[in-house]
DNA sequence: TGTACATCAGTGAACGCGCGTTCACTGATGTAC
DNA sequence: TGTACATCAGTGAACGCGCGTTCACTGATGTAC
């Protein structure tokens, strides 16, 4: 998990004279992660409420941040660099163990469930708010695609099969994870072992169909299952 | 297009005695529709703007609503079964054509680009906003994968090829489309046709998987790539 | 060390605004006879 | 047909509320000498 206390030298003022500061923009952004919930999404929120909820002034806010938007992609990715730091873990993991596919769907469902409300900024912000909510989404999604397609070529080789197109491979497991993960974010707990074992299967079905596609582009033509 | 000016027998008041309304449910439909588009989603909207665009005073809007959610419910049903009809209809015409697959994805992203804003309702509501809208957008999800489902199984078996838990089949197809779609809402048009094609090769990577693991389901086992 | 001063993080009060909801109402349309 | 009456769709005004943003301010902390 990143740590919300540790001080960013980018975004931190140098303060060369006066006054220290005593809030932090990640009191702030801890204070609005606390706000959020399954009926909560970051767009909800008001200035008012997270400065409410930060014990400051609501004009207090604006040392912190130009206005919500900023801190909601501040947000978002905080959430993209800790899902990544998450999963990749996980694959170092599993790779030494067995089933990577499996090993990382149940490290993103777990981290679905955590106290950190991070992963559900990421998967719902990225359809609502602003330009630049999404944009910022989006940036985060395409890293991940980036790291999952690295990691699908290297185990390819590995392994001598086919890969057909990485990046839309990669792509399409992304998309498809976040999707699930959405609807997961609104079940009961006892749900979840369930839907794991499903995205597992359907992950499955895309790495299995990439591979025979490698192996034979004529599929592509038969226009059918 | 569902219609929106064909009554509801089911909705409208009967008005045994009394006058005879003059504004109906679908005016105020209508409006809200109007003011959907790329940075305003259902959820934004505010009771009074809505009553403002259908030309109502605010409290007028009670006569044909409870809450805005309701409205958005109503929303939400009218744009899946308009989504399904005309999915349908690409299915039945791709039938005696080509590409099943092209056919209805190409569909897919001509709606998204249609005036009617009913898809954009879809894709963008399922994740933010009440319980009872995630829930309404869910039930059309569930239609669509259950249409899904029935037309592989079809056509499965008209080509004498195997389906692999074609209800999870289905379900990754539809969740995939509706995900990429969502990322296609705020693309401008030119990239559509890109987008389509990274889709149409998406959903023949799951059939390929799904067909490759009925046929030798030790695939599944086979932890990668 | 002590003193004078500059900085600026955080505040309290106030603003105008759009919101959802309520109330008592009006007057056109339908029904009964 | 004409008249008296009932219904109820739609309204105008008002309410209290939370919002984002602004302003002039206070006073603790740091720096200069």
């Amino acid at each position: 998990m990143t740590s919300l206390t540790s001080p960013d030298p980018l975004t931190t003022t140098p303060s060369a004279a006066g006054r220290k500061p005593v809030i932090s923009r990640d009191d702030v952004i801890a204070a609005a992660i606390k706000l959020l919930g399954p009926h909560r999404s970051v767009s909800s929120l008001s200035l008012r409420e997270v400065a409410r909820e930060a014990g400051i002034a609501p004009n207090s806010f604006y040392r912190q941040f130009r206005d919500m938007d900023e801190l909601a992609v501040a947000l978002i990715e905080m959430a993209g660099s800790s899902l990544r730091q998450i999963i990749g873990e996980a694959r170092q993991r599993a790779r030494t163990n067995r089933s990577v596919v499996r090993g990382s769907v149940e490290a993103f469902m777990a981290q679905l469930r955590s106290d950190d409300r991070l992963l559900h900024i990421l998967l719902r912000e990225g359809t609502v708010g602003s330009d630049a909510f999404k944009q910022a989404v989006d940036r985060q999604l395409n890293f991940f695609e980036e790291e999952l397609q690295r990691d699908l070529i290297r185990l390819a080789a590995a392994n001598r099969t086919g890969l057909y197109e990485p990046a839309l491979t990669a792509k399409a497991i992304t998309r498809l994870v976040f999707a699930m993960g959405a609807t997961a974010m609104d079940l009961p707990a006892d749900k979840l072992p369930e839907l794991s074992e499903q995205l597992v299967v359907m992950v499955r079905m895309i790495l299995t169909g990439t591979r025979a596609l490698a192996a034979n582009p004529r599929e592509l033509q038969a226009d059918l299952p």
